[in-house]
DNA sequence: ATTTTGCGTGTAATCGATTACAAGGCCAAA
DNA sequence: TTTGGCCTTGTAATCGATTACACGCAAAAT
């Protein structure tokens, strides 16, 4: 029966003990310098490669971090999860992604990975996790590190990076109102979500800097997807007394309402401006291009994964008492085609 | 110092040994009902968790499985690992996604994970890995099963799950014909890619059906990139004699071509139609609609993961030993908005 | 010449779960 | 009463790497 080769082959091929060859691999400088070479002679000999578990299970850590997200299948996530990989394949650490809704919508699924035996940090990017199910684990001393990206749970006191999105949505509506528009609409993201609460607030509090409001008919419900932005366009088309610009929570929505809006023979931006929230690659390449908030994904991913990092090198008693930091990470306005003055 | 319930605390707390307990975790038919239901009751009280170092350790596996791919940040690929995810997660394995391209874009970076000591199983996506990297790794019972999907490597012999590229560019450009298209080019994807190759192949063979030929003017590169697909649509209107109509071997470069032909006041389809490939979400919502090819990116994950599965059963020798099958998913043309009979 | 210092290496315990094997208990058949 | 068999459980070896500790030897210090 075939095996693997394993330390003890190693040592044995370079006559030393299995001690010096475990050191040689994590410690050079300790070992001689004919040892160290006659050690790696040997290791490319037999062609060995350390057993992950073995190792795993001597050192108490598993090597691996998670990340949990709402789903893979959203653009907006694959540059975050760029970010996260390139830091932590630096640090020699694998990354699980793990799509927290796979079969159900609502009720988002914990898996076994909040647990310290599996992974050696997390960051969740869902916001709609349960919280019970993050803090119901054991002491906090045994649960591995947490960090939040873009989204967060507030019950769950842990560091985050997040934007300011109160501020970017008030920042979008502020460029509706300097245009002329005085009649705005806003496309919601999930109810529940953190990031449509906050989005919403912002966008109500620059109204309100401006004397306007957002009435209900005009804040449309949606879900983040390309079919709630092209559902908003429906309605926003059907209803009689309607905006002269919506400010949509993501860009899918937006490009949803936007190609839903012109299938119909609107004009974007002459009859309707549009504002998006994301920048995603596709919102400077569409027509006409998306005017939106733009978010620097790539660098929420890569300041998450070195703030896990750092909490990971904390005594598990020292990360507990600590406080959690706040990042936030700042925004743009991308002014591009799809807003211009309100009609007549 | 505090330290996580291991299979001794839970023997101790219901009072049986640690064989009692593993037993009852994983094979619970064999302990007598009231053992059972202490050992369960210790398990609770406890806390306790398997260690899954531990017990990868001892079973000689990894629990793991990982998805090599060019890029996550494509959306093309997240369908693809959402059903990948969703057999694993059934499985009861973990997915690593690794990206073999997150610093430089030709030498595609072959990482640890091929070998036994990290997986149990490989999915491979991406066709311009070094297949010396693949292979170059011990004798083949010790590397980890492999199966390719989407794309694979014609010198590395091992299942495959993918679609027919050939057979589903020839139907692309069938469509054209049928509209009365006589001059048709191609937005090509990135040079030496397998896909790319075949859906060329294909294009040409249709066009060579119809007495057509594609000339080299008309063959514009690229690499699947909406930019790309932008550069193209330039490419295309710089171009004194140009064709009516334009298959892309991806729809984001098929986005990005209408895009850019749009922001030049060229009117598609009226003026020129465009085929893309893949049918992204956003294809069915963009103006036009893009008429394109029809992916079934969820089943091609979810049968390269059974085809995976399937294949870490078998003993490595036998593994070895079978022949290597090959699955073809059919396609289907999504005739949309952006494809219509030439001008005059 | 003797003691000290320190470098390099080996021995052996350890991480936590699994499992082959042995053994004990109980009941039924002889 | 004894024997055989089944069911349940425990003992202890094992997976492969790491590391505390001890030891041997050579160079430096006395």
């Amino acid at each position: 029966m075939l095996r693997a080769p394993s330390i003890r082959d190693v040592a044995q091929a370079a006559g030393v003990s299995t001690a010096t060859v475990s050191r040689t691999l994590t410690n050079p400088d300790v070992v001689s310098e004919i040892t160290r070479e006659a050690v790696f002679r040997a290791i490319r000999e037999t062609g060995y490669v350390v057993n992950q578990a073995a190792r795993n299970l001597r050192r108490r850590e598993t090597g691996a971090v998670a990340v949990l997200l709402p789903n893979i299948a959203n653009p907006f996530f694959s540059r975050i999860l760029s970010g996260i990989a390139e830091v932590m394949s630096e640090a020699g650490l694998n990354v699980f992604i793990n799509d927290t809704t796979p079969v159900t919508r609502d009720e988002h699924r914990f898996p076994e990975y909040a647990s310290h035996a599996h992974v050696d940090g997390l960051i969740v990017l869902d916001g709609m996790l349960r919280h019970d199910a993050l803090l119901d684990r054991g002491p906090p001393e045994l649960r591995p590190p947490l960090v939040f990206a873009c989204e967060w749970i507030e019950q769950v006191a842990r560091p985050k990076v997040t934007i300011d999105n109160h501020a970017a949505a008030a920042q979008a509506i502020r460029h509706l109102l300097a245009l002329g528009h005085r009649r705005i609409g806003h496309a919601c993201g999930p109810p529940g979500n953190v990031l449509s609460i906050a989005r919403l607030a912002g966008a109500r509090a620059a109204l309100a800097e401006a004397g306007l409001s957002l009435p209900d008919a005009w804040a449309f419900p949606g879900d983040f997807s390309l079919e709630s932005g092209a559902a908003a366009a429906r309605a926003w088309h059907a209803a009689a007394d309607r905006p002269t610009a919506v400010f949509c929570a993501s860009d899918e929505m937006a490009l949803g309402f936007i190609g839903e809006a012109q299938r119909r023979g609107i004009k974007v931006p002459d009859e309707i401006s549009v504002v998006g929230f994301d920048d995603l690659e596709m919102a400077s390449h569409a027509v006409p291009a998306l005017t939106t908030i733009h978010q620097p994904r790539a660098d929420i991913g890569r300041a998450a994964a070195r703030m896990l990092l750092e909490r990971m090198l904390l005594a598990p008693a020292e990360r507990v008492a600590r406080p959690a930091p706040h990042v936030v990470l700042p925004v743009t306005l991308a002014v591009r085609e799809s807003t211009a003055p309100p009609p007549r």
